[in-house]
DNA sequence: GCCATTTCTTAACTTAAGTGAACGATTTTA
DNA sequence: TAAAATCGTTCACTTAAGTTAAGAAATGGC
């Protein structure tokens, strides 16, 4: 399992044995069950996460109904807005699947950050990374209709589909469930 | 104007006179022409834009459809995909208003980083709260009706309604520019 | 200043998403 | 295992956005 987490940092910058002795040393592992929350609204939290196997949500209630803007799979890495401003959090990490991640704090990355300025190169590769895949990820939902944005997730991410729950799923279009249900009948009936 | 570009800078860092003179000496500033095209779909370009006076838009054309989803305003930095990954641009950059830009390419910016180690720095932060912010940004945007949308624009950019034409802020919100026109005269009628 | 073009608004009609309700299927839990 | 809760789908109806078209207002070019 660990090797999952050493694969994704391969990516970015090649860790020895001590180094990895290191990571290993700070117990970053757990163990989450489905329909864990991680994150309330309001909280204050130092807490990161990487997700080694399973899926993360992150989620707004707004008027009290969840609005899902994120799906977290394997080898997404998290760092909620509030660890960021050390302001109470806007939004909820609801777990999706029984799930592996990794939680980490601001004190254990100061602890490696300070023993090895490598990762300090590798957090801004991964920030600068992640940013570039951010704005194109919000043009193409600005620039496309929930039926579009159905499609596409069809395409780039089809595991979603299947292991995600339909009112998520729908949240996550920006529709209810409802539209969903609407809108695959209506891909099918054009398919034939 | 210059000045405009030096407060920028120095929310982030402190400049020497020698860093602020090396920077003026490298001739970055422009004035540009409402209409003017910055960068084409297809281009490849290593240009770099910061916004001391006027408004430049980044927009895409679907299907023939003009299709905007940024504004950059005043104290606002565009770094192109196409600068990053160095495949050709997959949207527009024109000019909104008359502006006066700084123009910077991945040649000058090695240079003053190689100058000043001090450069990096701010980029890495700036990066990183450009990513919070857009990720903000992001949820706002999925989690609110294209009638919210607008009356937040009111809220966080009015600015924005008296300088942009009324058909690319429709693009903005994700809608056509008739549906704007009768959101408003809705929002009218409710108010009275 | 005048003509052409672009921009904005309004209107009537179409299409797709929201809403409320019902129903069966699945999952939870007591 | 039985009852309760959640989930996904379908339906009828409402609401908002898309489409097409027309006309008024503003803008730009000559």
């Amino acid at each position: 399992m660990q090797d999952i987490l050493f694969d994704f940092i391969s990516k970015y910058i090649s860790l020895t044995e001590d180094e990895k002795n290191a990571i290993v040393s700070l117990d970053l592992f757990r163990s989450v069950k489905k329909g864990t929350t991680l994150l309330r609204e309001g909280q204050k939290s130092q807490d990161c996460y990487f997700v080694l196997k399973g899926c993360i949500r992150k989620y707004y209630i707004i008027d009290g109904e969840e609005k899902t803007t994120a799906f977290y799979t394997e080898m997404d890495a998290l760092t909620p807005h509030c660890v960021i401003n050390k302001a109470p959090s806007e939004y909820f990490i609801g777990c999706v699947e029984d799930s592996i991640l990794t939680v980490s704090n601001s004190d254990m990355e100061a602890e490696i950050n300070g023993k090895f300025p490598k990762f300090e190169i590798m957090c801004r590769i991964m920030s600068e990374e992640l940013l570039a895949k951010q704005q194109i990820n919000f043009d193409e939902y600005k620039t496309s209709s929930p039926e579009q944005r159905y499609l596409n997730l069809i395409q780039n991410r089809p595991d979603l589909i299947q292991r995600v729950p339909q009112h998520q799923l729908a949240s996550y279009l920006g529709i209810k469930p409802q539209s969903l249900s609407r809108l695959r009948a209506r891909i099918l009936e054009k398919k034939s």
